[in-house]
DNA sequence: TTTTGAGTTGTTCGA
DNA sequence: GTCGAACAACTCAAA
């Protein structure tokens, strides 16, 4: 009888996970494993925040799998040496996998590959986390895209929706011998519980991902395109770290965006279908440009920007926009949110990070590495990308002119202060029409609102004016240098 | 090969 | 208050 594993990493799901599927197939026995591969010498290992997720998804997984008769295999690393180890306890002959695309771990999975195909031990990886492979767009000249818009063309040509296969409604039972380790002895959970603000937002695992995806597809598609804007309503999908350990799929996601807009056209309209789309494409490109461009977690796609003046290190600065103390309450609000629920609406994300990269001028690493240990859906991919574009520095940047005006992206998209009230509440009692710039209120309107300003709440640390001033000016610099 | 059109999310200034 | 232009060229993609 065969015996195959199924190495799951970041595929938490037993709907539409191909390398489970093809593993069912084979109609011999099955045996789930997870990895804790921390001992394995990978940069961008998991940050707290998603160990946390880890933890909790890990366990959903682990109880969907012992409810259909199987169980889920707990081990720790090194995953070459702990891949070996399960081979030999159950006479494995197969090893298979839904693949990553960070550089390490592509590099670590060909090596683990290579070494079993030698030894006899049928590997095989599958596309669970992506629409299309990352070597598979291609412009018409077989190059990678390095624009957005061709590239969101080209995935629409090649098609968004895929057959999905179905979660099997029983699976072989285990080996009662095979040892597993706790989730719990993982220690993944923190030691002080800063994580009572993740608790009430998020619902770890495939349930808690199709849960949200429904609640999504029926209170907030239909408005897409203009409540994503706006972080006091429900209006995006916050799907992204369900999406990061694949506890959904985007191909799931696309079926049922399509599915939902031909059946409910009044409902969900094309243009907002494919506004959402778009961002699932984002997420696409973000996985192609990794891919094809793998030093650019840590290096600028755009080699002029190694000469950028940025500030010199300044732990203060950094220090205050990380706790959100920067004097700017829609940044500040934004970063209170990301440190007490593991996210932050990305409409906020961009004035945060326009914030740190241009009027601050600390090199976008920083933000990067900061979001990398607190977002919950901390993905290499998207975080770079995500950064470069901000920084000015990426594939298909934003304009070096574009800096966010965070006086008035507060006023435009929190208008009424309710966001802002629930992360800044030190400001509750100041008057909306100086709730996003507290420095402009008169002294007595400060003291009503019991408001005194470097104290109970910080001045701004940065002048905008003058700092943004000094960005265009460092930006016409490096422009003269090339 | 050459040419052409276009490029996530903004702000400021002056009329 | 509203509106359009300026902010820079440059590279990418495709015809």
């Amino acid at each position: 009888m065969s015996v195959t594993i199924v190495w799951f990493r970041q595929d938490l799901r037993l709907t539409d996970n191909p390398a489970l599927t093809a593993a069912l197939h084979t109609d011999g026995r099955v045996i789930p494993l997870f990895i804790d591969s921390s001992a394995d010498p990978l940069p961008w290992r998991d940050g707290a925040a998603s160990r946390w997720w880890l933890h909790h998804s890990l366990k959903a997984l682990s109880a969907e799998l012992a409810r259909r008769g199987s169980g889920l295999v707990i081990r720790r690393g090194p995953a070459e040496r702990a891949l070996r180890q399960l081979i030999t306890e159950t006479k494995a002959d197969k090893v298979v996998w839904n693949r990553l695309y960070e550089p390490a771990h592509i590099a670590r999975d060909q090596a683990i590959k290579r070494e079993f195909k030698q030894q006899g031990v049928a590997v095989e990886s599958f596309n669970g986390a992506l629409l299309h492979e990352p070597w598979q767009v291609l412009n018409a000249s077989g190059e990678p895209y390095r624009v957005f818009t061709p590239y969101w063309k080209a995935l629409q040509r090649s098609g968004l929706e895929f057959p999905l296969s179905d979660a099997a409604a029983t699976l072989p039972p285990l080996p009662d011998t095979l040892e597993s380790v706790p989730v719990a002895e993982l220690g993944w959970l923190p030691r002080m519980a800063w994580d009572a603000g993740f608790r009430p937002v998020w619902t770890p695992g495939e349930a808690g991902a199709q849960h949200q995806l429904e609640r999504f597809l029926e209170t907030a598609l239909a408005d897409y395109t203009t409540g994503r804007d706006f972080p006091d309503r429900p209006g995006t999908s916050r799907l992204s770290p369900h999406l990061h350990f694949g506890e959904l799929g985007p191909r799931q996601i696309a079926v049922a965006v399509l599915g939902r807009m031909r059946h409910f056209p009044s409902e969900c309209p094309e243009s907002q279908a494919f506004g959402y789309l778009r961002e699932i494409a984002w997420r696409e490109f973000a996985h192609h440009l990794l891919y094809h461009f793998p030093s650019t977690a840590e290096q600028p796609l755009d080699a002029r920007f190694n000469d950028f003046p940025w500030t010199a290190d300044d732990g203060p600065l950094l220090r205050a926009w990380q706790t959100g103390q920067t004097g700017y309450p829609w940044v500040d609000a934004g970063m209170r949110e990301l440190w007490q629920t593991g996210w932050m609406h990305n409409r906020v994300r961009m004035a945060v990070a326009s914030l740190l990269t241009k009027n601050l001028r600390l090199p976008w690493q920083h933000g990067a590495r900061w979001f990398w240990d607190t977002l919950v859906d901390a993905d290499l991919a998207n975080n770079s990308l995500g950064w470069q574009w901000s920084a000015g520095c990426g594939a298909d940047a934003a304009p070096y002119f574009r800096i966010f005006n965070p006086v008035l992206q507060g006023q435009r998209f929190d208008p009424e202060g309710t966001y802002l009230r629930t992360w800044v509440p030190e400001l509750n009692r100041l008057p909306d029409r100086y709730l996003h710039q507290p420095w402009t209120a008169p002294p007595v309107v400060l003291r009503e609102a019991g408001i005194e300003l470097g104290t109970t709440y910080p001045l701004p640390v940065v002048d905008l004016k003058q700092s943004r001033e000094a960005a265009l000016a460092a930006f016409a610099l490096l422009k003269e240098a090339n």
